[in-house]
DNA sequence: GGTATTCCTATGGGAGTGCTAGGAATATAC
DNA sequence: GTATATTCCTAGCACTCCCATAGGAATACC
């Protein structure tokens, strides 16, 4: 239960290795942004699958793309800055375990359903995990030591 | 992101059902068990699908049926001792956001694979909120206080 | 035997996942 | 301005899983 997309894994890890190869928007003019054949190729990912995944990314504002000879991918901004959940949410869409998360359809139970106030707490605390975690938080293997 | 299958939404209605009914194992004898027809029609659940997933909890061990006339099914519990994390494992298998999450195959990084500790971190803080609730908790509406 | 129930197996449409392929748009290099 | 390297866009396909439906076998009561 509660598969995680391989879409999501491969941007993840693209934006790993993006963090760790400093290529962030502002840097020198010389270091060039990594290509989506270079990421591909050091994280053994589909290239052209990867191409899609960064393009996302980028639609939503987590990378900067150059296009042309010489272009590739930054991230927008510095990894502290990067929620898990902005990029879990990018690729995946919003957390939402039933439909009726945020339309209140009735379930013959009339509005008043007690599993639907359960599924509300499952979100909020996945949500509340995957918004304290930066990226460069991942980066750096932080163990999980509060549950805060 | 996240969904969860009607299967276990629909097996968690009808548990709710029966803890409502209060139909537990050990009652007097002429409360009779709740039929699955019974259930489906009360919660508008297709009849015949449900057979299934409350065969799947009965096999689970979580209720305990009655063949033939007068049959149905009972809770095998008092609702206070089943875990929320019980009953959506039965249904839906272990919470497992990345394959690797037990077998420990590396990707590309060679062992030292950052992302993993991070979906872990996920699989904890689900197993946690899920293991903190009983299926009386959902049956009484239990607001979400504390987050532990 | 008749009836009501759980239990088992098979089937099929639909949606989503995980790629693959081809090319258009764009920017640099010579 | 032609060649080259890159991002970007669209389409398609095999595969799996989800959701349900159907038919009947096994079982238990009357
Ligand atoms: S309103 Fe969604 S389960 Fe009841
Ligand atoms: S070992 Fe699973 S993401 Fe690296």
């Amino acid at each position: 239960m509660f598969n995680v997309s391989t879409k999501t894994q491969y941007g993840i890890r693209a934006l790993v290795h993006l963090a760790r190869a400093g290529e962030v928007v502002g840097h020198v003019q010389g270091n060039p942004a990594a290509t989506a054949a270079a990421i591909a190729r050091s994280e053994s990912i589909s290239p052209k699958y990867l191409e899609g995944i960064l393009s996302l990314l980028t639609t939503a504002g987590l990378l900067v793309s150059e296009r042309g000879k010489h272009g590739g991918y930054r991230l927008a901004r510095p990894p502290r800055e990067v929620s898990m959940l902005e990029i879990v949410e990018a690729l995946e869409g919003e957390i939402k375990p039933v439909d009726c998360i945020d339309s209140r359809e009735v379930c013959a139970q009339g509005g008043s359903c007690l599993p639907r106030l359960f599924w509300l707490g499952l979100k909020e605390s996945v949500d509340g995990y995957l918004s304290s975690r930066s990226l460069k938080d991942v980066l750096e293997g932080e163990a999980d030591d509060g549950r805060a």
